[in-house]
DNA sequence: CCCCGTGTTGAATCGTGTC
DNA sequence: GGACACGATTCAACACGGG
């Protein structure tokens, strides 16, 4: 039995284990039931989201959005998802560390449904943390929020594991000296950092960010640990792993993924741990909603604005629009169509009334910008 | 039978329902199931998650649940959660008008419960939203990232349902005319907004800013809907309703909660009906024929129409068509044929020509709308 | 070299009314 | 209920080419 004899070795030697730092070739379950028990530090998993498209969409100018229609991505019903998810959770739950930690990164697709297997299956769930992006796909359509962030799981192993992982001062040093929160912001990956083929077409459609993965092992891994990714794609964990130091696994099903993920790895150089402040470092000035001032009560439903002469005055409704005659809109567009100009920055065109005196709504835009900057946006 | 012609009657008259507006005293379940089917138009939700603390999960039999902190017990404490879960969600299903929508409020506690059991349900997720406190309260130990979000699901009543309230155009405008995106900033709610008894103590622990509220009205429901929250606490949902020209119906068991959110209910001043105006599109627009230009004099036939960049040109014919070569049509249809596209939007596709310059023709349909709305039509 | 305008793209559960 | 016409709808980042 070759096989057990090969389990075996591995059980015995997991430090100099021939599987580290190589990506093992086919179904997820099975490569990972291959893996000896409890030899993993964390696992970073980011399964098929189960998106369950139908038709095709296209942007106002007519072009057609590349959907992800992979075959990988397509499953009969939430059942069949489920039996799924719970069969890669239960093997990967096997070659974890009992100290060790798990993220799982998911949309409202299937985030849900992974969750509450992670909890049925015994994982303790430490945070979910918010994966905000900078630059998200706008919704074309305009009969919903722009889908803007992605949710990641970190869970320990089981409820009673307090051994594990987390990296609290480098965090908190990286994040200005307070706590690193559960929302972070990174753009998603785009230009020279997204792989692509010989014919210019990007080789994985859901590639992830070098930054993302550099904050989940930076938090929550120390340097020489096991990081397993048992949908390895085209490689970002293992990248970012051996970048800062790590070692990896990758499992993975298609020969055209490994091929990538391999050649991408293999140009990695290992870096010194400072260049990681630059990544988890803060990111732009936070954009303020005009409506954020109505939030902040800065401002009441009903109340009149005017511009610097008073030529005009215009009344704030609940729905963060102005509204001046028959001329309705945003703060900006009214003061554009009142002066019959083409744009006008309403921040510093509309101003209040207090005690008599006109004060600019920009003053209330530094009030609500200072708040928003304390929660690190 | 007297419970069974109370919901007759109800079902027969919602419009002046002596239930709107009130709270109902009980368990959620039994209440809503007092209420007459489809006659809610969104639902907010803030169902408790704390499985251990209260004795207040019952299985859908009523029989009370036998709260244990016991680690070995997680298994059943799922599952008496799953199954409350259920029940209440079943109920509010029901009362849910076909084009109503649903949000429910959690943490990484319970939230991956609740929308997994959605799905189950039927229910169809629009977005998962993310509030981002500015002030959460800190990790005291350092063990975790700083939790500072909950999630909040968005679901319709099922898939098909197309016709829900999103009200995209006052989103937008008020987010400085870009799309609202699912990630929100908000204080927690403290200071004079937060009740207190009368030896200064909170009345109630986990009550929601009235800004969060306010913007979940704001999006997803019109003024005079019907707005229900089945875990109704200290009324946040039926103050920002009240305030906003919303109906509401709250669910509550304890009567001190129901107490608190009676005398803070009425102190809430209806804003003015002109503040309540909402922004809307051109969706909300009357349609315009393509012909009535024509007919109104402010197209001749035989007039030459160019796209933007003078590529194509065409000519009006009297019955309302356009004309280019041999490709003859709408105005819709000869775009999308001369570009190749399935679609074209020719209002903002076509101008004409004025003084040398190109002008749109959807300056011509809001001409005509405007004459249209001055007789009257 | 930079600047600017143009074009492309990203994990997307993205109509409605009339005949 | 099905077919068809109408017509509404996008944000940030990056690559590229020309001046």
């Amino acid at each position: 039995m070759p096989a057990l004899r090969h389990l075996d070795d591995l059980s015995h030697a997991p430090a100099s284990a021939d599987w580290l730092n190589t990506i093992l070739k086919g179904d997820c379950v099975a490569a990972l039931n291959r893996l000896p028990e409890k030899s993993v530090d964390v696992i970073f998993a980011d399964p098929p989201y189960n998106l369950q498209l139908e038709g095709d969409l296209h942007r106002p100018d007519q072009s057609k959005v590349d959907a992800v229609d992979d075959e990988w991505d397509q499953f009969e019903s939430f059942a069949a998802y489920d039996a799924f998810t719970r069969a890669w959770l239960l093997a990967a739950r096997r070659v974890l560390k009992p100290n060790g930690t798990i993220w799982v990164i998911g949309s409202y697709h299937n985030i849900f449904r992974v969750g509450a297997i992670m909890q049925d299956l015994g994982f303790w769930i430490l945070n979910d943390v918010i994966w905000r992006k900078t630059n998200p796909m706008p919704n074309f359509r305009g009969r919903r929020f722009q889908n803007a962030h992605e949710t990641m799981i970190w869970a320990s192993r089981d409820p009673k594991a307090k051994g594990y992982t987390f990296n609290y001062d480098s965090m908190k040093a990286a994040n200005d000296d307070v706590q690193m929160r559960s929302d972070w912001l990174f753009p998603i990956c785009t230009g020279n950092e997204r792989l692509k083929d010989e014919h210019g077409d990007k080789v994985h459609p859901t590639q992830k960010p070098e930054a993302l993965l550099a904050r989940v092992l930076m938090s929550s891994t120390k340097p020489g640990d096991v990081v397993l990714d048992p949908f390895f794609g085209s490689g970002t964990t293992g990248a970012v792993a051996k970048r800062l130091g790590r070692n990896f696994v990758g499992i993975e099903r298609q020969q055209s993924y490994i091929d990538a993920a391999r050649a991408r790895i293999a140009e990695v150089k290992p870096l010194e741990v400072q260049a990681l402040e630059m990544l988890t470092g803060k990111r732009a000035e936070p954009r303020v909603a005009f409506v954020s001032l109505i939030d902040a009560g800065l401002l009441q439903p009903g109340a009149k604005l005017y511009d610097s002469r008073r030529r005009w005055s215009a009344q704030v409704r609940a729905d963060g629009t102005l509204a001046c005659g028959d001329v309705a809109g945003s703060i900006h567009k009214v003061g554009a169509l009142l002066q019959n100009f083409e744009s006008c920055n309403g921040w510093t065109f509309w101003n209040y009334e207090h005690n008599g005196e006109l004060i600019s709504i920009d003053r209330l835009r530094s009030i609500a910008r200072h708040g928003a900057e304390r929660a690190g946006a």
